[in-house]
DNA sequence: TCCATGACTCCGC
DNA sequence: CGCGGAGCCATGG
């Protein structure tokens, strides 16, 4: 199974009103330094709904890109006029608050359980 | 096989 | 705090 593989089903298992840093996924995949590797995932994925966010991964499943976020809270793609804001958006819908321009990690954050970790 | 590309991060100033 | 630079490493050509 390749690193990407692992991101989008690992990505997949985080609930809608939590977030997780490029760097933790790229942990639980089991690369401690493919943070960057993890956003290249992503930036992968192939857009299906504009508006409300939504992306596929080549097999077709959709991944909660939006989820993931710096590790200082901001959001990666802030510089893009689109992705930006909808990111956003998107993730003010789940219940993460956000504060300026971040969110604190430290009370949205998620770690998987065991149990889904055995995937 | 080598090389460029990056939705990242850490560190020093 | 913010900024720039260096390190990182999975992919694809």
């Amino acid at each position: 199974m390749s690193f990407r593989a692992k991101v989008y089903d690992m990505v997949r298992q985080i609930p809608a009103g939590r977030v997780c840093g490029y760097g933790d996924i790229a942990v639980l995949c089991g690369s401690p330094r493919a943070a960057r590797q993890v956003g290249y995932a992503l930036a992968a994925l192939r857009p299906v709904d504009g508006v409300n966010g939504v992306a596929e991964d080549p097999k077709g499943r959709a991944v909660p890109w939006q989820r993931v976020l710096r590790t200082t809270g901001h959001i990666a793609f802030a510089g893009d006029p689109v992705r930006g804001p909808l990111q956003q958006r998107l993730l003010e819908e789940e219940g993460i608050v956000f504060e300026q321009d971040r969110t604190n990690m430290e009370h949205f954050r998620w770690a998987p359980t065991v149990e889904e970790l055995k995937g």
